[in-house]
Order: C-alpha cells, then structure tokens, then sequence
DNA sequence: CCAAAAGTGTTATGACTACACCCATGA
DNA sequence: TCATGGGTGTAGTCATAACACTTTTGG
C-alpha cells in the first residue's frame, strides 16, 4: 500500500478517566483522588490522566489504574467520549471514559498515603467533585446497572468462589433493591453461568452454603429478552 | 479558580467516522464515500474527517455530514472511540464514531458527482472497505436494532406523518425479520409513543391507511422490561 | 435448644405468540 | 366486481412475581 505524505498532526489533547467500582461494606463504591493541580485543586476526582502520544486508550486506562490504583487485570470497558471543551478551564479537552470493576480484595493495597491520596466513596453518598465527573459516575452507574441484566460480568466483583446469597447480594447492592431469593435462584441458576461446586462455606452458626463459580470468567452475553 | 501554567498539548490525532443509515427501497443502507487520497485510495469507506483543533466531536460529526453528505438535522448518536495505531499505516490514529438515522428525503440531494462519490449499499451486501470499516458497521447495526426496541429513534427515519404499515416495514427491515402484523400495532400503541391523526393516507386501490406521528421528535428511552 | 442463614415449590398474573377473516377503496 | 392492502380479537404459552416453611449448623 503506498505511503502518501500527509503529516499525522496532532489535533487534541486527549485524558482518559477511569471510574472504578468496587462493592464493599454491603455498599457500592467508586474510588476518587484528591486533585493536586488546578484545576479543582484539592477536589476529588475520577482518576484519570493524560494519554501519552504512543499508547493506546486502552493501554491508557490500564496503566492508569495500576499506576493511582495499584490495580490490575479487572474488568475495563470503554465507557464514552465526553467533550469537555465548556467544562475544563484549560480548554479543549477530551476525555475516553472507562469503568472498571474492581473485587475488593484488589484494593487491600490501597494505603491512602499515595499523594493523591485515593479513596472510596459510597455512589449514593459522593463528595464534591470536580469537572462535570458526577455526571460521569451516574452515567457509568447506568451501564453498569443494564449490563448486570444480560452479562455475566458480576463475575468481576466476587471472589473465584462465592455463594448464591454473595451473589444476591451483589446485585441487590448494584441495582438498590431488594430481590425475592427464590426467583432470584431459579432465574440465575437457568442461565447457565455458574456451577456448583462440591465445597461449603461453613464458619457461620448456621446450616453451610454452598459454593458456586463462574463457568467462564470473561465478558459473556446474554440473549436479550426483548 | 486559579489559573496554572500547565500547557495543554495535543497528544493524539483524532479522526470523526459517521455511519449513515437509511431505508430506502426496502433495504437499510449505509452511505459510503470513495477515498480519494491514500491509505485505501479508491477503496469504500465511512464517511469521516479529521478533527479540527476548534470543535468538538459532536460539532465535528455534524460538519461532516453538511459538508459530505448535505445532511442537517438528523439523529446522531456517538457510538464509540475506536484505536487505529494498528490499523492505519499513518500512524497513530483514534476514531470516535457516530452514527446517523437519515429519512430517505434528506438524501435526495445526493448526486454523486461530489468528488469522493458517496453512493447507499447495502448493508448486508457490502463492498469491500477500507480500514476496518465493516465491523465498525457491524457495531452500528447491532446497536441500531438494540435502540429500535427501547426508544422512540425510529421516527428519524419516517416522514411527519405515516402508516402503521409503514412503521412496521421499517422495523422488520431494520431489524431483519418479519413479524405480526396484529402483535406489531397492539404493543406499538400500548407504548403511548405516537398518535392517530385524522387524515388517511389514500391512493392505492385498497382501504386507506389512518396516518400517525410522533409524540414526541426527540429522543426517548422506553422503562425496560428486563 | 435456639438463633441464624441456607435451601426449596406452587400459584397467579401479565406479556408475548400464533393465527384468519372482514373492510374500504380504485381500477 | 375484484384485487389489494388496511384493520381487528382470542386462546395458548411462557416468563415473572408473590409468597412461607424446613434444614443445618455453631454457640
């Protein structure tokens, strides 16, 4: 294929914002750092950054997590492109959001002394944030809502092995509503997604739970019901 | 708020790609232009265009349908910000893509001698395109047939006024399947979305069609069933 | 033995599917 | 009068929603 000589000029400045969720404490949370740079200085925000010119988006959003969150190989999807040329007092920017899924037990390592000093926050409960990035959390809360609906990707939010009431409990706690057990059972259990295992989890003083695991631990479709 | 001495710089160089969809002659096509400069010089593609420094994407997406298509006016949804750096010779390169639903009215301007000839295939019988143009097509429909049952998008592609008749056809057309007529007008009425009008659409020799429109021109989500 | 969470089945309701005939018009 | 597309209702099936008691363990 022959080359022609039109120069590739660069023509944006590109962020990429990472929105991580993490359920814990029976809580659904999203992790926002404290802004060391104006604008917003001192702010919570979205962790994000700038994209360097010989990555990917994608390569961007992971590095970004492993880098102010100490995080990888979760679940990321690319979740829109938001124009902030009104919004960031810096002028024309552009920012590829994601989200992520984060299990808890990813975030142990989350010391809080990192200077831009990362912490959760309860979704329902956000401090003041900079940027329009409020609107960003609702918006990926939204996705996230629909996705649990017809993908397997709660798998990312529990540990290998769970049981059904963990799971339950998960989605109560995405979705804020309470869920009838015995439908919830039947309907999950009829997907397909999830196999017993022949182990329990005993410790409680109570009858022990069975333990179930994912069949497969990457993104899966389900058919829509439409 | 303080103002810091961070300079913004361009990082990337962005491309805004707009798949345009229409129904006409009872098939949904796509409009694809000729490429006139190399890579893929002479190959079909997406209509697009490199983003200028001074809008955003939403404007860039709009100027590229006026100035290569003739189009305004017409629903436009960003559908994804796709990484080119493997598969654009030039270099690094993201796409942020949109789609567009067109009324076959807004086409007929298209006369085909504008330089980069864009002509309507389509869909299912594509001809060979450039970059990776056809799965970004792909992404397209499967999103299209998605909204078509959970919003009101449809009335982009219809005139003011129109039949149930035509309604359904643009539907089983979209979506590639036939369905009932009688399941089709009893859960589109129940949907509150659109209104008989007192006129008829006659002509043919047969019993004239009641004619509707739209409640509403903008964009709705319908509650999902799930 | 008792407190606590695990586990289980049936009925009622609402949504979707399948299906066939009469109506109004123009030629 | 007849060919053509417009317009309508009902019964069967399937998915979802509502609902309460027994089981097993640890303390």
């Amino acid at each position: 294929m022959s080359q022609e000589p039109t120069k590739l000029r660069f023509n944006a400045a590109i962020t990429i914002d990472v929105i991580i969720f993490t359920v814990s404490d029976g809580r659904l949370k999203t992790l926002l750092i404290k802004r060391k740079n104006p604008p917003y200085q001192g702010v919570r925000a979205i962790t994000g950054g700038f994209l360097s010119p010989e990555e990917t988006p994608d390569q961007a959003a992971r590095r970004i997590l492993k880098q102010k969150a100490g995080i990888t190989d979760v679940y990321l999807e690319q979740l829109y492109t938001f124009d902030r040329s009104d919004r960031d007092p810096r002028g024309h920017v552009i920012s590829i959001a994601y989200f992520a899924l984060v299990p808890e037990s990813k975030l142990q390592g989350l010391t809080g002394d990192s200077i831009e000093n990362p912490e959760l926050f309860d979704v329902h409960y956000l401090p003041d944030i900079a940027f329009d990035h409020d609107e960003i959390i609702k918006y990926a809360l939204k996705r996230l809502r629909n996705k649990l609906e017809y993908t397997n990707i709660v798998y990312s939010l529990l540990p290998h092995t769970f049981t059904l009431t963990q799971l339950q409990n998960t989605y109560e706690i995405i979705l804020g509503q309470q869920l009838d057990k015995r439908n919830f059972r039947k309907k999950f259990l009829s997907l397909d997604l999830i196999t017993e295992t022949d182990e329990k989890l005993t410790g409680g003083r109570h009858r022990p739970a069975s333990l179930y695991r994912f069949n497969s631990t990457t993104p899966v479709e389900l058919e829509r019901s439409f």
